[in-house]
DNA sequence: TATTGTTATACTCTATAACTATA
DNA sequence: TATAGTTATAGAGTATAACAATA
């Protein structure tokens, strides 16, 4: 063991929100890819695929508006998932500036896989943070994105 | 207002915790470009001067761990506070591998005005949150950081 | 052999500007 | 005029590989 390690004062990272938003953010990352690594699906596709098995005929505008995703950085998300066969995009009729996202039966059957992957993977944190804390936890968050986003710092 | 605007089922995105995480750390990015863009300060940057300033003296590969990034991005990072003169590098005379990481006068001061700015961030926060709320949140998070990043998904 | 710092590189996410087609 | 989709681009965060110097 050098010295010098080990001994670092982080007093100061721990009362850092936004710190620990983001650490607790890379642990959750690390879990997702752990369950959802070994079938090529990163977080974002899954949001994507279960809002669309929630809402089926989707604007393609709807989409990146409920997911707050730009609407220039949806399209290549939507062309990678619309190569790998999950999912189509037709002009709507009623609208034709407008695509309409569906799933395909492939898309249907990996994402009632990926949903039931994402229940195991709740429960999971369930046992290990406790169901009365994670349910506390939602809660705060949903909370804490609904705040305004500017601060008001006095003075 | 366009038809099939406004009329999408997100509840599937609400009980993800980590699309919550995701949206909750936006809302506070955006909170902190708020406070602290003006400085030009971006928030690992002020992980770092905050740091340094509650650990004197502290080397670079502590800080890295620290912090929890990786030794290879640090470098760039250090280099960018270095060349506005908030901080220096010296080679450590114990071991000539390390550098050791200190902030100069002009990084001292900023850093404490960071550190006021941030004070009144979470002053902020508190008033709209509430103070037990946020103190929750703090505890579940710092829970979550410690769990195990590889799930147990059963079966 | 292992560790520290460094350079180079690559991928994802995010944001903006400019364009076309349609309303 | 405004909106939807697209393309191109750029900055930031993150990750790995390879190397030199030092332990």
């Amino acid at each position: 063991m050098a010295e010098g390690e080990g001994n670092v004062d982080v007093t100061m990272l721990d009362n850092l929100i936004g710190y620990n938003l983001r650490r607790a953010l890379g642990v959750q990352m690390q879990r997702f890819a752990t369950a959802f690594g070994p079938l090529n699906i990163r977080p974002v596709q899954f949001s994507i695929l279960g809002l669309i098995h929630y809402n089926p005929e989707i604007r393609q505008s709807s989409l990146g508006k409920a997911l707050n995703i730009e609407r220039a950085n949806i399209v290549t998300l939507l062309a990678e998932l619309e190569e790998r066969e999950l999912v189509t995009r037709r002009t709507d009729a009623v609208d034709r500036r407008s695509r309409v996202v569906r799933l395909t039966p492939a898309g249907r059957r990996l994402t009632l896989k990926l949903l039931d992957l994402h229940d195991r993977l709740e429960r999971d944190l369930e046992a290990r943070l406790g169901s009365k804390e994670r349910n506390e936890l939602l809660k705060l968050l949903a909370a804490f994105r609904r705040l305004d986003p500017v601060p008001d710092l006095g003075e």
